[in-house]
DNA sequence: CGCCTTACCTACTCGCCAGTAGGCTTACCT
DNA sequence: AGGTAAGCCTACTGGCGAGTAGGTAAGGCG
């Protein structure tokens, strides 16, 4: 129908190489999103992207190495969307509300970055884990300092870092999960679903602050160990 | 050095078919969770299994059913393991701290069947995912049952089924993300990390369902939307 | 003791996919 | 125009790994 097709059937349209690499990069992150690195043919991502193989070896080299510039183009991406979003001036709480909204937004509008980042990256042992593990290392370290600074602010004995660590850590995987969640159920908006956590999440750890601390109702307490569940390092009150 | 090796090299002792099955599916299981379902071979687990490849598939069948064999043997005996340490007469903090408790504790003792459900299994896009979804979306209804129930004591306009479960999603995602960081860093008992979690997430669940909310300090409310984060169908109070 | 069933093996086939050799074409530059 | 470099291709190789064919030992049982 339309002229629109290239003089030779299987011919691409000669482009300049910084838009044909993000071409294929775009692709990449398609087709790994939704297969797996292991799956994924480079094949399938040249046919995707709509070039053919040696193409792809020329611009971003070997299988394992475009994965790994994936991964590194949408974490970037997703940390920088993230610091965007939050100022470094406001009380902990306010920044980490902006930092979940930015999240929440950002995963909602970039579904395969998101796919690629957190179920790809993380079950493959290679070096790409270590990328990704790395980043998610940077997040969690910054939660667990807007935690520590938070505490600064109460007369509290102040948690050890290593239990802001921890914390942190089950954070930022509540807010993975949720998002993996909320792919499944995208009925909701971003807001609502950031709001939710940060509910928990932040209510939660305000009463832990305050030296409010969980006690189980002292009958029967010790089920396979024995061990006092509430007061660690915290005041025995 | 002992006579114990078999009379003909690279010969196995005969054993009966059910003993050679459960070595077969141990060893898989350990291969699964260091390579992943695609990385690892067939011929890697016939070795550790100590057999020959063709006993793999005249038990066990083709690669795939292998795999999910191991899923379903291996959520099963996780899902026992909760089962078994929560009793269904207790108020619903104390069955909470109970399956806490159970899920660290079996984490900490099977750390390769850790592996195998949580990133593996979830990450293969085929029949398995499914399979792992199904286990996931179980203990996720049960955590949501068990927040209704419990908001069910309080006077709170009662938040809606589909909140309940995204609140559970997080809180089932935060206990994956914190077993995954207790794995690289073991230190800490299994107690202390269940303990550690409870408070962070029932303290804050508590709060939210004496219709305490988090809100923002009215001052530059919308970052991005506009949307109020506090209340969402709770009491606007 | 001999027979047969069950357990077990070695040694292949076959397809898929990462990666490459070598050649054609089109745009820009002078 | 015509040279040349950058973009693009078809068509291969080579290896790895799933799955199988066909044969060998070993324990039970008459």
């Amino acid at each position: 129908m339309h002229a629109e097709q290239p003089v030779r059937p299987g011919r691409a349209k000669r482009l300049p190489r910084a838009v044909r690499e993000r071409q294929i990069m775009d692709a990449a992150v398609d087709v790994f999103s939704r297969l797996g690195f292991h799956a994924a043919s480079m094949d399938e991502i040249s046919e995707v992207a709509g070039i053919s193989k040696p193409m792809l070896y020329a611009y971003l080299g070997s299988k394992e190495e475009l994965f790994a510039t994936c991964i590194r183009r949408e974490a970037t991406r997703m940390m920088e969307a993230i610091a965007n979003g939050v100022e470094a001036e406001e009380p902990p709480d306010v920044q980490l509300w902006s930092g979940l909204r930015a999240f929440f937004g950002f995963v909602g509008e970039n579904r395969a970055s998101w796919q690629v980042l957190h179920r790809q990256a993380s079950s493959q042992g290679g070096p790409f884990a270590e990328e990704l593990a790395d980043m998610r290392g940077r997040a969690i370290s910054l939660v667990a300092a807007l935690l520590v600074h938070s505490s600064d602010f109460t007369n509290v004995p102040r948690a050890g870092d290593k239990e802001a660590e921890s914390l942190a850590a089950a954070l930022v995987g509540a807010g993975e999960s949720l998002a993996d969640w909320w792919l499944d159920n995208p009925q909701e908006p971003a807001g609502v679903v950031a709001a939710r956590l940060m509910n928990l999440v932040w209510m939660g750890f305000g009463d832990l602050v305050a030296g409010d601390v969980w006690h189980p109702p002292s009958r029967r307490t010790g089920q396979e160990s024995g061990r006092e569940p509430g007061p660690e390092k915290e005041a025995t009150s």
